[in-house]
DNA sequence: ATAGGGTTAG
């Protein structure tokens, strides 16, 4: 029997001393592991705990759990290389799961595993948990060490309780670095700098000396609450104390740099990195390319970024992302897919970069494309992608794509992230589904201002202005101030529906009683309601008081008006205040001709085209897109290539013939070329895009489905009062969205009343 | 077997 316990405390010796936790490797461990099992040394808790270490280690953590599991006398070594090697790879809730289990087999726990418990209390935000095990650390009287201090004033921290982690700190007899530079950090983060700056003055009066960390803290502290000039002075700070700084504080103060845009400091900080040697660190080498472009030199590094060694995905991020920012959309492309050739693997970022930079720069069917491109290359979309993706399909009105791009953010359960919801009400109230705009309103629990203000501009967009003006009031009652944002769609919500005493009031209010000074598009929405009620005079001279010079918008909105009211005198003024403006924009132009036009001045029309011609621009041509069948498809004026064109305009014809027989007449002042022959000019009204595209989608969809038409310009009354017929005829609900907002026509009426 | 700092996308 003795013999028989000596030879198992030899094997025993002899598996601990040749099984290096740190270094064995998984199928080392997987061997032993057998092996154990053959010698029946697997009770033995030494042994089953360095094991299941080693699998920790390897992040088998089934494997480890129930290796744990089975070890008939665990110590407390055993729990806690399960529970820090959880910890270290932040699987928080498997670590509390074991501390959870130690307690539960009456193993006490020491000094030494507390602060990886309550750090991952901290990573789950999981307050209560922390504060539990706080009691616990007062009671059993392991608060009297440091480490579970500072872990737990970072616990607090973290779990945005300063006023508790200050508490801690007050109570310690010795405070440390760590716990004051873990609170000063957590002051920063908030952009407190008031109390970050007391808390270092308190340590320099104790006597404690700030370390790396404490500085870094800081400095990262302030970048992510915005604060970055705070940020770099920190950085200033630390440097010319003399304080030797790494590769950690010249990344965050590069980064606060970029969003400062300020290229001295930056270039200074360049130097530093060269100086001290962190030219190859992957962190400085990312927020490096990115502080050059944000300072605006984005064509200037990609030639620097050819010469970095290790291309690491984060300097491939940066790049596309500065370049896409700067609307040099191709050269992102391009680096993209070099990168991609370098078989550098390209991660989320590098996908939702491209996709924001293609979508910023109005190529949004090249984005919606990427974002299934990316799907297939088996990159997971994310909480930001989604709502780039989003903002996308509004401005093209993909709602089929929109709608899957919402499933997919309930499945992952990121519907309720407020960048997602705001762009998910934007996209349905832009694809012509303002109900479902609403539901995700409601649905999102703690919705911001940019919620509310995407609600009001959804509402106002469709012109059902009572619905904007009681989310601004509801908006209000819950507690949230309205900006500017919010009475630019307000205002334009009343402009929508000529309510001229509203909007007065609306307009008023906002500087008196809420501060806000008018800016452009407030004074764009008030000359266009004033104009559209046909009060002209007043309209222009509001314009001749505003404080600063008027834009395009807001002459426009008056030349819009004078061509609605047929006025030449003030559409001209309009109209040269724009050629100036904007010499090359054809619709201008064009507008004005059309007045002309409605007169009968065919020799001032004449002029205009004159002068077009003379200058050398050509008319925008009408575009309209239609989803059918998850496709986008897009219709041009007089376009023959199109394959289903010739059939699209037997139908158009057929529809006109049928319009004539209820006894509608063509209006023909709308036709923009000067063709005298009044049938020719009735042919080309049949060309324009958006009825392409109505018709397009009657020939391509089953009867009774309703059509949305998304128009590049503004839709022109013929096109108006033809839709309506339309609307009857086929007995379709058809959505059309211009530039200005979007016309509901239903059983020969439409939504805006016949006022535009 | 212990706590504390980093870049790039909306």
């Amino acid at each position: 029997m003795e013999r028989v316990i000596r030879s198992n405390n030899l094997k025993k010796a002899a598996f601990l001393s040749c099984l290096n936790t740190s270094t064995a490797t998984l199928s080392e461990a997987k061997q032993a592991h057998t092996h154990v099992i053959k010698e029946g040394l697997s009770s033995q808790t030494r042994i089953a705990t360095k094991l299941l270490s080693i699998y920790a280690n390897h992040q088998c953590f089934t494997d480890a759990y129930s290796l744990l599991c089975r070890i008939p006398e665990p110590d407390i070594l055993s729990f806690a290389s399960l529970i820090n090697a959880c910890s270290k790879f932040d699987r928080f809730s498997d670590a509390l799961k074991v501390f959870v289990r130690m307690l539960g087999r009456s193993v006490f726990p020491d000094a030494r595993i507390l602060p990886t418990a309550i750090k991952a209390c901290a990573g789950l935000s999981a307050l209560e948990l922390g504060r539990q095990v706080h009691a616990f650390g007062v009671t059993s009287g392991l608060m009297l060490d440091s480490f579970v201090e500072s872990s737990l004033v970072h616990m607090y921290v973290k779990c945005d309780e300063l006023n508790y982690a200050r508490k801690v700190l007050a109570r310690m007899s010795e405070p440390d670095v760590a716990s004051c530079s873990a609170l000063a950090s957590g002051y920063a983060k908030k952009g407190d700098v008031g109390n970050a700056n007391v808390l270092i003055r308190e340590m320099e009066k104790q006597g404690i000396q700030p370390n790396l960390i404490s500085w870094n803290g800081m400095i990262s502290g302030f970048n992510q609450s915005g604060a970055f000039s705070e940020a770099i002075g920190v950085f200033k700070v630390m440097h010319s104390g003399g304080f030797k700084c790494d590769g950690v504080s010249l990344s965050c103060a590069l980064a606060a740099v970029g969003d400062l845009e300020d290229l001295i400091v930056g270039v200074q900080i360049h130097g530093c990195v060269i100086k001290l040697g962190f030219r190859s660190d992957k962190y400085v080498v990312s927020s490096l390319l990115d502080m050059y472009g944000k300072c605006g030199c984005a064509s200037d590094i990609i030639p620097v970024f050819e010469e970095i060694d290790h291309k690491d995905v984060g300097a491939c991020n940066a790049l596309i992302a500065s370049l896409s920012r700067a609307g040099m959309v191709a050269e992102a492309v391009k680096t993209f897919k070099q990168c991609q050739e370098q078989g550098i693997e390209l991660d989320v970022v590098s996908w939702t970069s491209l996709i924001a930079g293609c979508m910023q720069n109005g190529n949004d069917i090249e984005a919606v494309d990427l974002f299934r491109e990316m799907q297939v290359a088996g990159i997971e979309p994310n909480y930001v992608t989604i709502p780039c993706l989003l903002t996308a399909c509004a401005s093209i009105a993909a709602l089929a794509h929109g709608k899957a791009a919402h499933c997919f953010s309930l499945k992952r359960g990121f519907s309720d992230d407020l960048y997602v919801c705001s762009a998910l009400i934007d996209m349905y109230a832009n694809c012509g589904r303002i109900q479902a705009a609403r539901r995700c309103f409601d649905w999102e629990p703690s919705r911001n201002l940019v919620c509310w203000n995407a609600m009001i501009s959804g509402y106002a967009m469709h012109g059902r202005v009572k619905e904007a003006i009681d989310i601004f009031h509801l908006m209000q009652s819950s507690g949230h101030k309205p900006d500017f944002v919010s009475f630019t769609s307000v205002l334009s919500a009343c402009s929508q529906r000529g309510l001229v005493e509203e909007g007065k009031r609306f307009f008023s209010s906002m500087s008196a009683d809420f501060g806000i000074k008018p800016r452009m598009e407030h004074y764009a929405c008030m000359v266009s309601l004033l104009g559209r009620t046909g009060k002209l005079e007043e309209s222009y001279s509001l314009i001749k008081d505003m404080p600063f010079a008027p834009d395009a918008c807001v002459w426009g909105a008056l030349l819009s008006s004078c061509r609605v009211h047929q006025n030449t005198r003030l559409g001209k003024v309009a109209a040269n205040a724009l050629f100036e403006l904007e010499p090359n924009n054809s619709g201008n132009y064009i507008l004005l001709s059309n007045i002309y036009a409605a007169k009968g001045k065919w020799n001032e029309v004449h002029k205009v085209r004159d002068m077009m011609k003379s200058i050398g621009i050509r008319k925008n041509p009408g575009c309209s897109w239609i989803e059918v069948k998850n496709k986008v498809h897009t219709l041009l004026a007089g376009d023959s290539s199109h394959p289903q064109m010739k059939q699209i305009l037997e139908k158009v014809n057929k529809l006109s013939m049928e319009m004539k027989m209820a006894g509608y007449l063509p209006d023909t002042k709308f036709v923009l070329q000067d063709v005298e022959e009044l049938e020719e000019r009735e042919h080309i009204l049949c060309g324009h895009s958006e009825k392409l595209a109505i018709v397009f989608g009657i020939l391509n969809t089953n009867p009774g489905t309703s059509l949305t038409v998304m128009k590049n310009l503004r839709i022109c009354g013929d096109c108006h009062t033809s839709i309506k017929f339309i609307s009857s005829f086929e007995e379709r609900e058809i959505l059309v969205r211009d530039t200005n907002r979007f016309h509901h026509f239903k059983d020969g009426m439409c939504s805006c009343e016949d006022l535009w």
